[in-house]
This record gives C-alpha cells, sequence and structure tokens, in this order.
DNA sequence: TATTGATTACGAATAATTTCGTAGACATCT
DNA sequence: AGATGTCTACGAAATTATTCGTAATCAATA
C-alpha cells in the first residue's frame, strides 16, 4: 500500500511544480519564462532546479529529443494535501478549524467565498470514513 | 500604520514560538526541554536560535536574573494569520477554498470537525467588510 | 565542414539554516 | 579561596538551498 514518502518541495520547487501543473509537460525554457516574471532566475540555476526534483523523483522526463520534455511526477493534489498536512501540524498542531481561524482571522473575506466554503463542507458530510 | 513585516520564522524558530506561546515566558533551559521531546537539540543550539530570534525582534527578554527569562514578541494570532497567508499564496495560488480542499482532500474528517467549521464560517458571515 | 545558437552536464560559489564546541561569567558549597 | 555546576557569548563547522559560470554536446545552416 501508499508509499508513506514526506515530500517537501523547496520554494524554488514548488514554483516549477505549479508551472508544470499548470501548463502540462514543458522544456526548461518554458518554465524557466514562467517562473521568471514571478521571480528573476538564470536558465541555468532553472536547469540546476530540475535535474536536482528529477533526481529526487519529482520529476520525470523525456530525452527522445535534444530538448528534454519535463513532467510533474507526483500529482498536485496529493503533494497539495500533504503540504498543507504538514503545514497545519507544524504551525497549528494539527488542528483543521484553527487553521481556518487562522486563515479568515482579521481578513475580509468576501460572502461568496463563505458560501462557497460552506458548500464544500456540506458536500463533505457524509464521507467522513472511507 | 501597520508595519508590513513579513515574518518568516524557520521551522526551529517556530517550535521556539510555539513553546512560549503555549508556556509563557521561559529560561533557555525550560524552553529546551520542551523542544526535546520533538525534536534533540543540544542546549547550546537552542541558546543560539533564541539569541538569534531576539536579534531578530521575534523574542524580548528579561536579563535581570542570571538566567535569562524569554518571551515571544510576537503575537500567536497575527504570526499564524501571516503564515497561513503565506502559505496559501505561495501552494494555492491565494485561493481559501483551494486551501479548505487541500486540507480536507482525501481525509478522514470526523461530523464534529465539519460541525466546528460551518459554525465558524457562520460566524464570519456579516462581518465580511472591516 | 566550420560557425552559430541553443541545450545539457557539471562543478563550484554563495547564502541561509542548523548545530555545537569552547571559553568565560557567576553563584553555591565546601 | 577553590571546586563544581549552570549559565551566556561567541565563533565556526556542517548542512541544505540557491545561484550561476564554464565546458561539452547537438543541430541547423552558411
Amino acid at each position: 500500500m501508499g508509499d508513506e514518502k514526506r515530500l517537501k518541495p523547496t520554494d524554488s520547487e514548488l514554483m516549477i511544480l505549479q508551472v508544470l501543473w499548470n501548463s502540462g509537460p514543458s522544456t526548461v525554457r518554458e518554465v524557466m519564462e514562467v517562473v521568471e516574471k514571478e521571480k528573476p532566475m538564470g536558465y541555468t540555476t532553472v536547469l540546476k532546479f530540475m535535474q536536482i526534483m528529477l533526481e529526487k523523483g519529482l520529476l520525470s522526463r523525456d530525452e527522445s529529443s535534444q530538448k528534454h520534455v519535463y513532467r510533474a511526477a507526483v500529482s498536485s493534489d496529493v503533494t497539495k494535501h500533504q503540504m498543507v498536512g504538514e503545514f497545519m501540524d507544524r504551525v497549528f498542531e494539527g488542528s483543521l478549524k484553527d487553521l481556518v481561524v487562522g486563515a479568515l482571522g482579521g481578513k475580509k473575506v468576501t460572502s461568496d467565498e463563505l458560501d462557497e466554503i460552506r458548500e464544500l463542507i456540506n458536500g463533505f458530510e457524509g464521507k467522513e470514513n472511507v
């Protein structure tokens, strides 16, 4: 069953994953062009990260062309779920409620957002246990 | 108004803050004894962190006794709120809804927890703006 | 085939974080 | 006073993350 690997992508690694999740399989240059808008970063820097991520198993690549095409080897859903789980443990001692309080606290939230979340919660009711 | 300082306590710094938030003002040894249960760490390591945090303004201390007594200089609420804000931006591109989906996703959640959160959301209704 | 342009591979510099050894200060107890 | 134990200060090693320069490779093309 499930492999309990604990991924903890660094900030830079996460940025790259986000691009691949959003845009699908891409070359280093394509990733770099998107990343650069957010955070200026040389081509070889991005390349290096992606090579490291390949070794770690965060990415896979197609080398059939001279321009290697990378793709995320971990899913957005699973990775983000793991990350929020870790974060919740670390910052809110595992309390989902406190996480939500923290996210809402002091902030202006539109009632549309609240509605959306309410729906989510309701949609979850009933399937608490696998 | 408001100082827009972006705190980003490291993992170790957060652990120390958590102890001080939970236990109140404490000596290095007291903090160390709590921290150690979670993560083995030498006395001088904890001391060093607390000295660094003092410089950064995360802690303040009372030096009137030979055993310095440290206290958190940043509030739990504000710090955690900032942290979850940053996290939400970084991982979920700012979407509160996606954060909640991520936290719930694939997980077993008790209906008590769901109830709590529903209440929270309801309690928030109405005061969306300031 | 030589030149140009883009790519990957590699190694290493820099920076940030974590870790701890050692020295000196201070109090307590013989 | 001298020995012991606990404390702080300081510096620096070790580790992890970020950054990029340089060389080698490959393809298109002049």
